[in-house]
DNA sequence: CGCCCTTTTGAAGAAAATCAAGGGCAGTGG
DNA sequence: CCACTGCCCTTGATTTTCTTCAAAAGGGCG
């Protein structure tokens, strides 16, 4: 069961056949459990295994010289984290779990054996990448300003959250605090504090213990200027 | 001759063996000429082909409601600039030439079967991808301090410059306007010129007309926090 | 020459950072 | 059982950075 987030994003990916879904299924895989704050890929590692979050939410992210981070990326069930196997490059960034996480690993070979025998496969993990691309040229287009960046975020995060199950009723789970929210879109917490009082007060949201409930989807897309489109690049 | 940029680039992320240049020189590829201002891609297009930059610069951007508009990464000749053929997914955002441009195009299939058929060329075309994703994150983790981002952007256009041969004796064109690096930046171009105005005072840059001369990278290296290593993802 | 595009300069205003402090809540240990 | 500690959220006052608005100057070109 532990790969069942990584077929349910696949299968959001491309549409795959009985046969790819067994061949995923089959493929050896090394399962990892992480405890909160702690790194799972770090900067300069160069990984011989693909990594894929299976359980939990992960952040990728960069110091910088002041000792402020920024967070480049939230990764969701299913999502790769550490696709820079296939090429054999290093990581020019590290990887922390938010929370407790389960991450499976899967050797070089394997993972391009199977990409290679399956379009749908090759296609889904393009299109992955594509995706996780097209999310932080996202974030650079609305890092304007902060009260639409918040909203973004959120949207962003309950579209993902979405599409691998993790929703119910207008509802889901974020495990992030507000420093992590401003260190995701070059905010202090004060003011992520401060524009998310205001969301809740245009009454678009609700936020409290780490759960979202969109209040009003429609009017907070259209504050946000938020098209999900962009998160499935084949449609 | 004109798809030497295309075989520089491969060759700066993978060592290509005779074969292969061979094989990308056979590939067939058809080549379009773009006039500064024109689209080489918009927004919405799926792609047939991969299209590569084999002369002139160009701008990824996307435009906001409120009319301005953000550029998410410029394009040097040998850089991708459709690759989202390659998994038949259509363009989130649109591409532009800044100057007049050569483009090469070259079928979905073909651009698979070569890769398919040459470890190195795959682990090419994968680090290209990485390579450009590197970039944007950098983007983000940098956006902080106006004085560090404008050198920063220079650093790193002068890098990529010269790993396409386009450098000499620290000097390189930038075929950009001061608005041009305000919309990649989130910057007015009001405050990029004085941010300019700032590294010129500090003797790090000349530039005028077009013309970048780094005069001191080591400093500016300094001051943009630049370390160009994840330029080259594999090392 | 006159027009457009780009760069430059100045002054005022707004958005977000910084600095500072208090409060709620969970876990920990005396 | 309660005090203490650490983490996170919240609020207020001040300061900085960058934007906005306005205008002028330089250069290329029909």
């Amino acid at each position: 069961m532990a790969t069942s987030a990584f077929i349910t994003r696949l299968r959001s990916l491309a549409p795959l056949s009985e046969a790819d879904v067994s061949a995923v299924e089959r493929v050896e895989m090394k399962r990892f459990t992480f405890q909160r704050r702690q790194d799972v890929l770090s900067k300069g590692m160069k990984p011989t295994f693909v990594y894929i979050l299976l359980s939990g939410w992960a952040a990728r992210y960069e110091a910088r010289r002041n000792g402020s981070r920024r967070i480049t990326g939230f990764l969701l069930p299913g999502d790769f984290c550490g696709i820079h196997a296939v090429c054999d490059a290093s990581m020019d960034h590290s990887i922390i779990a938010l929370n407790d996480c389960i991450v499976g690993t899967i050797q070089r070979e394997a993972m391009g054996a199977i990409a290679k025998a399956s379009q749908p496969i090759f296609d889904a993990v393009w299109r992955a990448k594509l995706a996780e691309e097209a999310i932080l040229r996202k974030w650079l287009v609305y890092a304007v300003d902060a009260h639409q960046s918040v909203g973004r975020l959120l949207c962003e995060l309950y579209a993902r959250a979405d599409a691998v199950g993790l929703t119910s009723d207008g509802s889901c789970e974020i495990p992030l605090t507000q420093e992590m929210i401003g260190d995701a879109l070059g905010l202090t917490p004060v003011h992520v504090n401060r524009m998310l009082q205001k969301l809740r007060a245009e009454g678009l949201i609700e936020l409290h213990d780490h759960e979202l409930k969109i209040l009003d989807a429609a009017n907070l897309e259209m504050v946000a200027e938020f098209e999900p489109s962009y998160l499935q690049p084949w449609h």
